[in-house]
DNA sequence: TCCAAAACAGGTCGGTTATCCTGTTTTCAT
DNA sequence: ATGAAAACAGGATAACCGACCTGTTTTGGA
């Protein structure tokens, strides 16, 4: 290898390195998904070297469920766990939720739906290292709602017959099919209609 | 180019090839993704050539919206669309169809998801007429559910303050995030539970 | 029968991608 | 201070992919 003439100015940085790849490909898969990004692509955007990003992730696939482990369960973590455990109740939690996203979604004017579910579709079947990464994030999702229920059942803020488990099922499938249909038709309508779902106690659909 | 010394019998199937192109096609799309498949690939399936392949579609993207428009919305016409019309009620033909694809995925041991959502989720992003294509298919799925609750509305068999709009947004919503729940745990239990939502008229979650 | 167009064969080619490798610089424990 | 390990730079490379192209065979209408 030739030496060059003059060396850059370097300054180590292991972990904000590596924290600046993780946003880069964050972004990328939520944006463009996973295999459509490219190694190369994210060494552009996060202005890494090949052998810095290639030291830290040794393959597409570590960087891969290393975004789905500190990323994408953080993000659920922050618009959807502490959200619910924090509201007057689960239903109450659930039906702001919906809303928030909903409001978020319609100022950005774009909709590129739930990373979850985006790299869940993608990598769930193709890999089962990947599966089994994105199984554990739905079931701490479902988990917090189902907790919060019962908590509200406890203190008399929720009819005892209600199950927790099929509710916060319901809860976590319907916000998921509704951002996907609002990610094809680019209309966040369907997320406030699903989301009145959940307000009342008893409902006629 | 070399004349090649015995030729090959060969019977011209323009139609035929052109369907096994497709078969192979939706299969590996659906099973593995869009991007993770490559054309070559597809010419190993379906037993064609590359030549035959460019043939009938000449670019990767023209296939994609051939399976889109040919094979992913005739499964929707298929499972959902025809079982809906044909039942007693909207609140029945839901309720059975989440029951008899459960049934179907139970049996097969394997959940690959709904052929909609899986291309929705890699294509309605990275390209406008891939998501006008699937966003068409979307809008089809719930104007036939909303179209049958009316009916149902008109003969007095479902109360008339029901929004069909609403219902049928929800549906179709509480299904695919159901299914992409399913494909990620590879469990179709929360299908179930998410089912017997539409069975009454008037549900406690 | 004959010929133009469609259908198909099979290979090429440029670009891209993920991985890996060698060499240099920085850091830190001793 | 110093040596070893970590952190980073900057290509190299082999495999792969999609598009394309030329040539051959089949088909069907005139």
């Amino acid at each position: 290898m030739p030496t060059t003439g003059l060396s850059r100015r370097r300054t180590n940085d292991p972990e904000g390195l590596r924290q600046r790849v993780l946003d880069a490909a964050e972004e990328a898969f939520q944006a463009r998904g996973y295999h459509a990004t490219s190694l190369g692509d994210l060494m552009k955007i996060a202005g890494v070297t090949g052998g810095a990003l290639h030291h830290h992730f040794p393959t597409k696939k570590v960087l891969g469920l290393a975004v789905i482990d500190e990323r994408v369960a953080a993000a659920v973590e922050e618009t959807w766990i502490r959200p619910i455990e924090q509201a007057a109740s689960a239903r109450e939690g659930v039906c702001a939720t919906f809303a928030a996203v909903a409001a978020e979604l319609e100022q950005q004017g774009f909709v590129r739906g739930c990373p979850l579910n985006n790299l869940a579709h993608e990598l769930s079947l193709a890999d089962s290292d990947f599966r089994t990464a994105l199984a554990r994030i739905y079931a701490a999702w479902q988990a917090a709602i189902a907790l919060k229920l019962r908590s509200d059942q406890d203190v008399g803020a929720e009819e005892p017959k209600t199950d927790p488990e099929r509710f916060a099922a319901l809860a976590v499938a319907t916000y998921s099919g509704a951002m996907a249909i609002a990610k094809a038709t680019q209309d966040v309508g369907v997320l406030l209609l699903c989301a009145s779902q959940f307000a009342g106690e008893v409902v006629v659909i």
